[in-house]
DNA sequence: ATTGTTTTGGATCGATCAGTGCATAACGTG
DNA sequence: CACGTTATGCACTGATCGATCCAAAACAAT
């Protein structure tokens, strides 16, 4: 009985995701998030209860993408491991030119990871499951020969996901592809 | 014959750098300055023009300083090309307590990348500077036959800032000084 | 068609934003 | 001591911040 929404709640989601990408928290006003998604603010505060709630959500909404899609490549077993790690630092090689430069997780860290404690909890969670993922994938491809068993799969799994930041970093900079692919190459000889 | 500063500009800077530092720039209000300063509002404008000069004055200071050491660090050839390399690393395993995690740098670009032409140019100037030095001691010794000198001299030295920035992010997170050190020892294994 | 519930638009809230104006204080110089 | 100049303290500007309130609108169920 009651009057339905006239917009998809999804899409409100996703546009505020971008705009927070591109902008970062603070710098982005209800304002802007308003005329992003082309709602009205009654409607906004209706769906979602706050700005800082509406940005969690978006962020939830990038990370349950993008966790989703490295797991799937990270637990690959039809690829060779190195094969699989190239494959995920090459995702920052190439940027999406719909897409705001760089990675909004690495932005939130950064403009947030001091000051909101619910927000770094949700990146240390997402964080650990990746590493834990790469360790595993690692580990058997090391009692498998097909890498040197001498070296600590935890260490080479963070040494990945470090290497990445690097280059979502530079992306945000506006690296060049062809330096972001030597980079890549450069990291994969240390396997 | 004018009345003099009861204040040291350096001191102030400083004071404004940490705080920038720490909490970005948009989060960091002019009263927040006035406060960590100890200055007044009509002294802060007095003695910079803007928010936005402070801030540029803030970023040029850490930059200068991290640079100088970076690049005194590099082109030290008392030290075998991979020490200094791996020194420059280091830098951001083991974090110091009287200052705020992470980097400035790497904050500003995140930040501030997409929006601010002025302070992305004096940082692209200053990273051309630093991979320009890195990039000549490498292919320095790769000549002397301290290094294989079939790798890409450039590429290499972005790989090693490109660890740096990822390296600086995860101490933004809280990275655990050991998982660093790992990385740390991974990054050099490709030399 | 009436009722009940929720959405929506628009005005508005107090707080805070970066920045300014002005009167006064403090100092070096003559 | 008096003058010239700058620094400082404080009130204040208009704009914008995130968030709220309320009345009108829209729809489902009866």
């Amino acid at each position: 009985m009651p009057r339905p929404r006239t917009f998809d709640e999804d899409r409100a989601v996703d546009a505020a995701m971008h705009l927070f990408w591109s902008s970062g928290y603070e710098a982005t006003s209800t304002q802007d998030l308003c005329e992003a998604t082309g709602l009205g603010r009654s409607s906004i505060y209706n769906a979602f209860s706050s700005k800082h709630d509406l940005f969690d959500r978006a962020l939830r909404r990038y990370v349950d993408r993008f966790t989703a899609a490295q797991l799937e490549l990270i637990q690959d077993e039809t690829l060779p491991i190195r094969e699989r790690i190239r494959r995920i630092l090459w995702t920052a090689v190439e940027p999406d030119p719909d897409e705001p430069a760089g990675c909004f997780v690495i932005n939130t860290i950064v403009e947030l990871g001091p000051k909101d404690a619910d927000i770094t909890g949700l990146l240390d969670r997402d964080h650990e499951v990746k590493l834990a993922a790469l360790t595993a994938a690692i580990r058997a491809a090391q009692t498998a020969g097909e890498l040197d068993a001498e070296q600590d799969a935890a260490g080479l799994a963070a040494y990945v996901f470090t290497v990445l930041g690097g280059l979502r970093v530079a992306a945000r900079r506006g690296a060049a592809p062809e330096s972001q692919r030597a980079v890549v190459e450069a990291t994969l000889r240390s396997f």
